[in-house]
DNA sequence: TTTTATATGAAATCTATTATCGTTACATGC
DNA sequence: GCATGTAACGATAATAGATTTCATATAAAA
């Protein structure tokens, strides 16, 4: 029941909020632009506004529900915050995104970060090649 | 002498270019937007367009003359080129940017990227963090 | 020089996103 | 269950960053 989750983030439950959620829990693909999903709701017959889900978004992102990616693109990805931190691999061809968790270099960047003098919030590694389809 | 960066590039040496390169070279700050570069050579009182600022820093980038970053603010962001590749640490507070460079990261990367089929690129490392001063 | 291809600046265009504003609908109290 | 105030909505206008267009200017080859 999502409604639970929009309520605990201080969310009224509307129909749109709903249906974006939805969208995204039983989506199977996990990155998603403002656009495509604008374009999924009309696709299943829902009358939603590309402003709301604009903002939308980003009032999940206030939440922690998601999270907004900034990919070579120049348009913003969104991604449901379900569970673990991870790293991504960015296809340059066709735009696929892999994702991956490495503990080394989780602890390198602990020890640089150290080193430096900075305390770690948060971090974020993209690497940017060619997928194996599109070699 | 610049020129001859250019015409190893392939690029005529024209005022623009010229200017834009020089102005990144005796920059005190190492990242600029290419709206930081147009203003500061209109301050110089150099007579150029935006458009070419940015067809030119595109011309740069595949020059392998700069870097183009996209940080969060999604915003292109441009580095000169001058040595080694490196990853960055920004202070969430007061926006100060360390660069670091290690081993074991990148090589974990090359690992990474040959399991999941990737032929990399590039990649983009940033950590944010709070640097001493902040803390 | 003269020529020729390339680069330029100004303005138009494009794309992603945000703001505005009158209308609609959630949820709380009656 | 219904009224009512507040928050959210959708459509559209506006903005920001970046790119394209096109007539003109200019670097460098002949």
């Amino acid at each position: 029941m999502e409604s639970k989750d929009l309520k605990k983030a201080g969310l009224k439950v509307t129909m749109p909020r709903v249906k974006i959620l939805e969208m995204l829990e039983n989506s199977n693909t996990r990155h998603h632009t403002a656009e495509d999903i604008y374009k999924a709701l009309l696709d299943m017959g829902e009358e939603v506004g590309l402003a709301t889900v604009y903002r939308v978004l980003t009032q999940f992102e206030s939440a922690s529900l998601v999270t907004r990616h900034h990919f070579e693109s120049g348009q913003a990805v969104f991604e449901l915050n379900q569970g673990n931190h991870h790293d991504h691999l960015v296809c340059v061809k066709c735009g696929r995104v892999d994702e991956f968790y490495d503990e080394i270099i989780e602890q390198q960047q602990m020890k640089i970060a150290k080193e430096k003098g900075y305390a770690i919030t948060d971090h974020n590694l993209i690497i940017y090649g060619t997928c194996a389809k599109c070699t």
